[in-house]
DNA sequence: CATGAATGAGAGTTCATTCAT
DNA sequence: GATGAATGAACTCTCATTCAT
């Protein structure tokens, strides 16, 4: 693929992102993808095979984002709570983002499609976050900044309330209040209660 | 609709409910419906406009049996941490079965179907959770079995874990040992720690 | 068919009326009688074998009735400009008539229907107002009121007159003015001119 | 739409005007059209989006021909009187014509259709025909071969007796000797009395 | 007579996908 | 590579008509 097909590639990508935050996954049809870019009809399948293609590779483009954005979180020097309210707000930011995330169409995307874990971007995703918070939470054990006994089970909680709030946003609605209830609980739990 | 029309519209949401379990919510067409309960193609829409409307009924049955075995374990009598345990053992059953749950089709009805609180079925499904699990707290806290500062949040947080496992389990993956390992930690978090 | 059945006919063709007047005559369905008469699905069929069969009824009945306002018109006693004024103002007022003709679905159903002379209802009344003109004319000129060589040709192309403005106004719209203009115009050609 | 694609349009107006000829507007549908056109399911809706849409373009076809053939009559050099014959003459033949017009058709469609006065075709073409007559009538009183009042009342008078002609032809029926006789009476209301 | 559930034909419409240019 | 016309499968939905009760 030469300079320009790759260009044209990266313009669908970006085009069929705003296509499939709009409309999920499921209601995304490859003509919508096809008017959204402007392009030909039969061109579109020179690039893709179908939406489930063209959403792998969005996704692919988009946790390279969020992977630099999670480095320039962990690249500030600070204490650990600083660092963890960091991402808990990073989370809380996309916990309530309305009209731009691609949270549901990923949803919809993996309920339908299934991977090994080694290619699962979703499960990597999560994994990355257990990992990080884990280690977080370690070196705050070792500055006695926390208290935990077992920091890989409760990054794990952590995740699944974080995905729990994520789901319950999108699905029965949820207000900032309860988000910012929910961050401090799992906050205080780590927190040395000082008497 | 006589007495008749009722056990037909019966019969259509039983295998109804089947097709969703199967297909989730968005795949499912009015033909699939009419294919599994052998009725023709216009005998459905005597029922039923579409397929929305009989997702939404077929919730409400659903509803009402989760309601009815959710006051079986409330009837039995025993400690609140076996009230507990019983619940969260029900959730965890749910949240591992593999293919006899209308998890994946209520998700996809909800991302796309919005509802005043009111109407909610999904909504207060999760507000009975937290209604029902912040009383056992309180009750708990009564007995001295449990320690709990505040209880209603406390009772928010352990839906959204359960809520999390579940989304995670139909997209991710997810182990028993996982299930069971967080499960294990919300009830901790509870108990009065013996020293 | 008893005293009752008679009835219930009755009520049909009252409201099939309706419906005929609100929808024109093709895009009735014996689904929509059967909705405006609270007439069970079956029921009708008993009375009536399709729409076809419903309209010719219900233009019957309207014939009946036309018949009587017109011998009303001729009972009174008057110069035979006002006889015939009077009968024109009638016309006006069903060419003008907004929401409450069969006009159109007549139109529609004659457009597909095809009957012998004999038996074409539409037909017959448009003699009948030939004949009636025409006897009003040559009464007119018989008291020197009117001037006329031939008076069927002339009662003709008043009626065709009255044909293509009730038409018009149910295509290209009219204005009352138009329609003033033009009854006048018909009359002036009667009138003996007075030098 | 390339050259090809406009010649294919040009097909299927050509092939549905003849459905409509033969079926009138109401009973055609999108299915009726694409079997005459030997196109695909589809296929048409590439180009029209339902019935209304391919009609509205036959009829502006059909306006342009009618528009040229006008030009023909109107270009010859003749007297008046001959003129006025020559297009009373071919609205006879448009009256008496059997199964080649669009007639009932366009009734059908603008019961149901309406326009602003601007974009009417139908009610545009009754003002050109009526423009059209008052100017010979005009021109003929000028010459002194007509005598006529008020031009344009009676050139309206005059459309509106072929309105009424062309309405009763296609629901009652009328004789070639009833169109003569109509048209005779019209020209001879124009023409100086020789005494 | 009367009901209304049930059937099945048929119309509208949308798209994934192909293919000649 | 790129285009966009064309196809045909698949779905939705509506009714005329029948028929068991």
């Amino acid at each position: 693929m030469g300079e320009k097909s790759a260009q044209k590639r990266q313009l669908i990508l970006e085009r069929a992102r705003d296509v499939f935050i709009e409309k999920g996954f499921k209601n995304v049809t490859m003509k919508d993808i096809v008017e959204a870019c402007e392009i030909s009809r039969g061109g579109l399948y020179l690039y893709f095979e179908n939406t489930n293609d063209v959403f792998m590779e969005v996704l692919k483009l988009e946790q390279e984002d969020t992977d630099d954005s999670l480095e320039a979180v962990l690249s500030e020097e600070s204490t650990v709570a600083d660092i963890l309210t960091l991402f808990l707000n990073e989370q809380k930011r996309e916990i309530l983002k309305k009209d731009d995330t691609l949270t549901i169409a990923t949803y919809e995307f993996f309920f339908v499609n299934k991977f090994s874990k080694k290619d699962h971007i979703m499960r990597k995703k999560f994994e990355l976050g257990v990992k990080l918070i884990s280690e977080i939470i370690t070196a705050g054990v070792a500055t006695g900044e926390f208290y935990c006994e077992n920091p890989l089970v409760m990054a794990m909680n952590i995740m699944f309330v974080l995905e729990g709030l994520k789901i319950s946003a999108k699905t029965i609605g949820i207000s900032e209040k309860t988000v910012d209830e929910q961050l401090l609980y799992l906050l205080d739990g780590l927190l040395i209660e000082e008497e």
